[in-house]
DNA sequence: CGACTGCTTTAAGTCCCACG
DNA sequence: CGTGGGACTTAAAGCAGTCG
């Protein structure tokens, strides 16, 4: 239909002349996501970009012929999309809305609009551990979480391994994926029953990541 | 009247520009 | 120079408006 076109001609106004204007980039939405274990069984991927996910999503409901005839926009749930968007039938547009519930981002550190508005904090706490791209020295407590010999690795590796135990152990709270309900490893290394996923990131700058000195 | 274009919605990350 | 705001990115289908 006229949408891609009507994108294409934002952005040939974009690609003016008066200099390459280009946003967005490889980041974005571009960027690789957390898949719930639900929204899994759908895309087949533990891990993808948010418009790939939608992506699959659709040929997943192409291939079911899960579009209401009469209004190709609404989505008529089967089971397995029942249990991700919790809904006997949804639309194109709400379907972006419950996906995120089911979207992880795999650094949690810049998670999301809030963690953007938080942004300042978050990066004061992160000046003992730099921009997560260069190797840090992790706790004695988090290597033994980890199940690592060496106490060096990336922080965005050490994040991302946190949240795959998360993940793995299904530990996020069902009715807010942005909470964290602990089990007892993750207590013992946290030291709270639960906590917010910028919370995680906090405490693990704070007290589990040091600069190489 | 038909063909085509543009806007609609939604998410979150990135980057540019304007302003203080 | 630092910060904040806003534009841009993706996917989809339908509707409204414009033009020939």
């Amino acid at each position: 239909m006229g949408g891609k076109p009507a994108l294409t001609g934002i952005l040939c106004i974009g690609c003016a002349p008066v200099g390459t204007k280009r946003r967005g980039g490889p980041g974005g939405l571009n960027k690789v996501c957390g898949v719930s274990p639900e929204l899994q069984a759908i895309v087949g991927e533990p891990a993808l970009p948010r418009t790939e996910i939608v992506k699959q999503l659709w040929a997943y409901i192409r291939k079911n012929n899960l579009q209401d005839p009469s209004n190709k926009r609404k989505i008529i749930c089967d089971d397995a999309l029942r249990i991700v968007f919790e809904t006997d039938c949804t639309d194109m547009f709400k379907m972006n809305k419950l996906l995120a519930k089911h979207i992880i981002p795999l650094d949690p550190n810049k998670g999301s609009s809030q963690a953007k508005r938080l942004k300042t904090d978050v990066e004061s706490t992160n000046e003992s551990t730099e921009s997560g791209t260069s190797p840090i020295i992790i706790s004695e407590a988090l290597a033994e979480f980890l199940g690592t010999g060496g106490r060096e690795m990336l922080q965005t590796e050490a994040i991302k391994r946190v949240w795959e135990y998360i993940k793995g152990n299904q530990l996020e709270d069902p009715l807010n994926s942005m909470v964290i309900l602990c089990d007892a490893k993750l207590r013992e290394l946290l030291k709270c029953e639960s906590i917010s996923a910028l919370g995680i990131h906090e405490m693990l700058a704070r007290n589990h990541f040091f600069r190489k000195s």
